[in-house]
DNA sequence: AAATTGTCCAACCGCACTGCA
DNA sequence: ATGCAGTGCGGTTGGACAATT
């Protein structure tokens, strides 16, 4: 089956977008919503392919994508979540919605898995876990030992969700919870609020355009700028590299967005995190199906009662991650 | 200063899945 | 049951920029 790509239509441009054509993109999904993404540039005059316009909306004009560095929280969930779901970037984005698959994806491969390889050659077998790494890597490791590695692995994945869900370490959640009760909760009209983030982004991208910036003070400034589009003003969770190096700012977030009970709590992680979030941030339809993710990993996590703190505990040397 | 190498990331490609007629 | 159309997803590429020689 299957059928040729829309991308193969003479006359549709390619590579990078304008801020004229991201205007008009924003313009159209405004009024129409997202979806429909064939009408797209027959309704707009757009010289794009329906997919890149629907992929030029999800990774970079959607409303509410967080730009700029990972934090270390950020990246723990992905490394962990990686080691339960594999390469499954659109299910670990969903339980990161400010991030997109593409950049949890790039993420993963441009820093993430040198990292941890740098660091198993590093422990270089001395550590235990290293040299089941090692040893299953040069493909000795026992079947046995394989599905206890595995299974070790599926713990830890669990037990890092659990945590993650749990009052204790609501830090991260508190955030994500915070951006989306906003845009679950109606307190702006939802469509209204969506797009007026994206307008703030073209708002950055022109001024990046006029500005002719090197990139990376471009990217610096977006970071900025979406982080204030994201979170109320004052509360950067983008961490510039002062706050690589140290500063915590999910305490900053502790004290200023209350939690009201763990049940509500993860309810509205659920609904925040999961592809139904996405949804809300105009991305896609809401699929019953979809909920498998978290619910799934939910009713997991709450078949076992053990508790401890994994995320901020977490270290690569004791978790080493195969792939 | 110029050339080379490395890094990052937006965008593309192609397959898979789903819904519908 | 079948084929088509639309969309989602993961892998890959290419260009811009940064760092190094």
């Amino acid at each position: 089956m299957g059928r040729p790509p829309c991308c193969d239509k003479i006359g549709m441009k390619k590579g990078p977008w304008t801020p004229d054509e991201d205007i008009i993109l924003v313009s159209y999904v405004q009024e129409h919503g997202p979806g429909n993404w064939k009408a797209v540039p027959t309704h707009t005059g757009l010289t794009r392919c329906s997919k890149s316009c629907r992929l030029r909306w999800t990774n970079y004009l959607r409303p509410g994508i967080k730009r700029g560095s990972f934090t270390d929280q950020e990246e723990k969930m992905i490394i962990q979540l990686q080691a339960l779901l594999g390469n499954k970037w659109a299910a670990i984005a969903s339980y990161l919605p400010e991030r997109t698959d593409n950049d949890i994806k790039n993420y993963w491969n441009t820093h993430l898995k040198r990292k941890l390889k740098k660091l198993q050659v590093g422990c270089s077998g001395k550590h235990e876990s290293c040299k089941e790494v090692s040893s299953a890597n040069s493909n000795s490791i026992s079947r046995g030992q394989w599905e206890r590695r595995l299974q070790a692995d599926i713990n830890t994945a669990k037990q890092a969700l659990k945590d993650a869900l749990s009052f204790e370490n609501k830090n991260l959640f508190s955030e994500q919870l915070m951006i989306n009760n906003e845009l679950i909760s109606g307190s702006k009209p939802s469509q209204g609020f969506s797009y007026a983030s994206s307008t703030e982004n073209i708002a950055r991208l022109l001024k990046s355009w006029d500005k002719k910036k090197p990139k990376s003070e471009e990217s610096k400034c977006s970071s900025i700028q979406d982080s204030s589009n994201n979170l109320s003003e004052g509360t950067d969770p983008t961490p510039s590299d002062e706050n690589k190096s140290g500063i915590d700012l999910s305490e900053s977030f502790e004290s200023l967005f209350g939690f009201e009970s763990f049940e509500s709590s993860t309810s509205e992680f659920s609904r925040s995190t999961s592809p139904e979030a996405s949804y809300v941030h105009g991305e896609r339809k809401p699929d019953p199906n979809e909920l498998a993710p978290l619910s799934v990993l939910e009713n997991l996590l709450l078949e076992h009662d053990q508790g401890k703190d994994f995320l901020n505990n977490f270290s690569f040397d004791e978790n080493p991650v195969m792939f």
